[in-house]
DNA sequence: CATCATATAGTCAAACTGACTCAAACCCCG
DNA sequence: CGGGGTTTGAGTCAGTTTGACTATATGATG
């Protein structure tokens, strides 16, 4: 069986969405999971931080050598944001802090021979943490703008996951995803310019955050910067508005 | 094998989620497409416009005669957004005219026996012509918010496309899916006011539309009423703008 | 202690929003 | 055939939000 034989394989070996000769024959289509994982890291030239992922290299047919996304088939008794979560742990060593399903995609051809059909997720991860992530021979980093030829149509995912962290609305949850659980305004003004890739105003940040409502001030203070303390703040779990009824972690 | 099986059954008998013992043993999994359709339709007692969708009636367990959303197996060859628009075709002989991916849902439990993975779109197709719309003694349409309760998980799933449908930002090219090519402001105001299920003031819903500039302004005009003849505008499909470079129609 | 650099507070005008007024234009009724 | 009724379409106005900007606070540095 087709999970069957995904699951014995190291997930750098796995491949997300091709399968030997003989299972193609076997089933008419297949049930793939893969998750486009972000983190925040500082660039080399500018110091600025921007959006990286981390990508598997393919070690077998089709697309042989190539990078794609982490993934894996669906195994039978495995949840579909459970697959993506171990997909995610496997690949990075780290757990996301956030995780959300992102699309499905389908098309008959987008993986030669066999017809499979990838449900993506789409995670965000700590910056810090992510520095130390294992980074074996077959996992690598990409800053996620500046991406190779993808397998399969792997590149469309992730200008989609892409899109849809820039044009997510409810910043609060996401940004905060990519810090720890204290920070201050100017670390979470950085997230936010980062993925917004345009400069904010500091002042103008601290009004909108503030009447937001979704931070709460602690009493401790960052020092040893060479100018006045920052203060630090806590997100706010309570103020989970206009949260979606359905999916949505 | 499950996607034939399925082809050559009367889709009001094709039960989206559910397959025979034969099947089940034969795979770990299967993947289902299903639709939730939308429908503006006045209200028995209110004359308020209000959501309708159509339901169709499952023939055989799990589930038997209980109120199911259309769908069915993917089919090898087909597309998802294809079989998405076939299954809706064939409930109500009408064309979409919006239609997007809403969710994939493949909870383990979600339907008893049988793991089924569902791919799920939601369409919109127009009010007038969802008035004649065929309605066999297997399919039904329902007032969105006064469901019955529904086969598998078919009720949160609903209740998610409602969800997407209120607070879906680009109203221009929802709210014009329910109407002709041409229509008024008020009707346009009046779709608004359905999905939105609040009153609007006609001059600010006028200016605010006028400013989005998704509308162009024809020439005619429409008479008979009792009152001063109203504008027809048409939609701007060139202002397309802030499009989502990846998936969505 | 003067200076640097950022934190934090405040100002101001433009843009936007919701509630409201008002004339225009047509149908209906008497 | 003219007035009442009703909705269209334009405009006003106050309150809020937003972007650009100025000013002060405060610890580190030399």
């Amino acid at each position: 069986m087709l999970e069957d034989t995904a699951q014995t394989l190291p997930i750098a070996k796995q491949n997300p969405l091709a399968v030997g000769g003989a299972a193609a024959s076997a089933a008419a289509s297949s049930l793939a999971v893969s998750t486009v994982i972000f983190a925040l890291r500082p660039d080399e030239e500018s110091h600025l931080k921007t959006l990286w992922l981390p990508l598997v290299r393919r070690t077998r047919d089709p697309h042989r050598d190539l990078w794609a996304l982490p993934g894996g088939w669906l195994p039978a008794g495995e949840e579909l944001a459970a697959a993506a979560g171990r997909t995610l742990r496997e690949t990075t060593d780290l757990s996301p802090r956030y995780l959300e399903q992102l699309y499905t995609f389908g098309d008959i051809d987008r993986s030669p021979g066999l017809r499979v059909v990838s449900v993506v997720y789409w995670a965000l991860v700590r910056s810090e943490v992510a520095e130390r992530a294992s980074v074996g021979d077959n996992v690598r980093w990409f800053a996620a703008d500046q991406l190779p030829p993808l397998a399969f149509d792997h590149n469309r995912i992730v200008e989609y996951a892409l899109w849809r962290l820039r044009t997510k609305v409810e910043y609060a949850r996401i940004a905060h995803a990519f810090l720890g659980d204290t920070f201050t305004l100017a670390q979470l003004r950085e997230v936010h310019e980062a993925v917004l890739q345009k400069a904010l105003d500091p002042a103008n940040f601290r009004r909108s955050i503030e009447a937001s409502g979704n931070l709460i001030s602690t009493d401790q203070h960052v020092a040893g910067a060479r100018h006045r303390p920052a203060r630090l703040y806590r997100y706010d779990d309570r103020a989970n508005d206009h949260d979606p009824p359905g999916p949505a972690l």
